[in-house]
DNA sequence: TCGCCGATCGGCT
DNA sequence: GCCGATCGGCGAA
């Protein structure tokens, strides 16, 4: 039978306390009649137009347009002209703000996430948000503005991943002049595998012990 | 294992 | 024109 997808209301709150529950949910994409899935590890928190690392802060454009949509919608862009990346939209509609799916432990589907990646290692299939997009065959043109609550692409109930678990770290990827670089919004499961960026990871960890 | 660099393109200035 | 919520390959250590 099928697990249950998280629903609209789960999205509809604050962005941080959406990114931290996404830890431990389970993100399902059928594409051509094949299922993945994988164990989120990791995302990330753009809260809105005033966090200068959120797409929406540029305003609303036909580029953004997606983060101002419904709870619970896919917001999928490329990144560098070559990696997709998924993001699940919170808040009500209207508020432009979201979390970045950066890494998912596989659980199910490896061998097409080997076929799709040619990845040399298992641990390079989903530890990064143009990998995960890579390995699960989400792209722009199919769910971009799709929901995640229902149909091909959906993030289900998983087991919740308890405090001690859980380490928050700076967001990856931001540049060091952008106002917002330092705002503790990335979420991580502490001593999984398949976390990425893992070497900036331990760095961080360390020096904040 | 670390650090550097090129690929590649749409959105915005 | 410029640059990015990235990644993989390369050479050096």
């Amino acid at each position: 039978m099928r697990a249950r997808a998280l629903g609209a209301d789960f999205y509809d709150r604050d962005t941080e306390h959406v990114a931290r529950e996404l830890l431990g949910a389970v993100l399902e994409c059928t594409v051509d009649g094949v299922t993945v899935r994988g164990r989120i590890v990791e995302t990330e928190a753009y809260v809105g137009e005033h966090d200068a690392a959120c797409h929406a802060s540029v305003g609303r454009t036909a580029r953004t347009e997606g983060l101002f949509g419904p709870p619970g919608s896919a917001y999928v862009y490329l990144i560098y002209g070559m990696y997709w990346c998924a993001n699940a939209v919170t808040r009500a509609e209207g508020l432009a703000s979201a979390v970045l799916l950066r890494a998912v432990e596989p659980l199910h589907g490896v061998e097409t996430m080997r076929r799709r990646r040619l990845a040399r290692r298992d641990v390079d299939l989903t530890s990064g948000p143009g990998r995960l997009c890579d390995a699960f065959g989400i792209t722009g043109p199919r769910f971009h503005g799709r929901s995640f609550t229902r149909g091909a692409l959906r993030i289900v109930e998983g087991l919740a991943v308890p405090d001690a678990e859980v380490a928050v770290t700076p967001r990856v990827g931001i540049n060091a002049k952008n106002a917002a670089v330092d705002w503790p919004l990335r979420w991580i499961v502490r001593d999984s595998p398949f976390v990425s960026a893992r070497r900036d990871t331990r760095r961080w960890l360390s020096a904040t012990r």
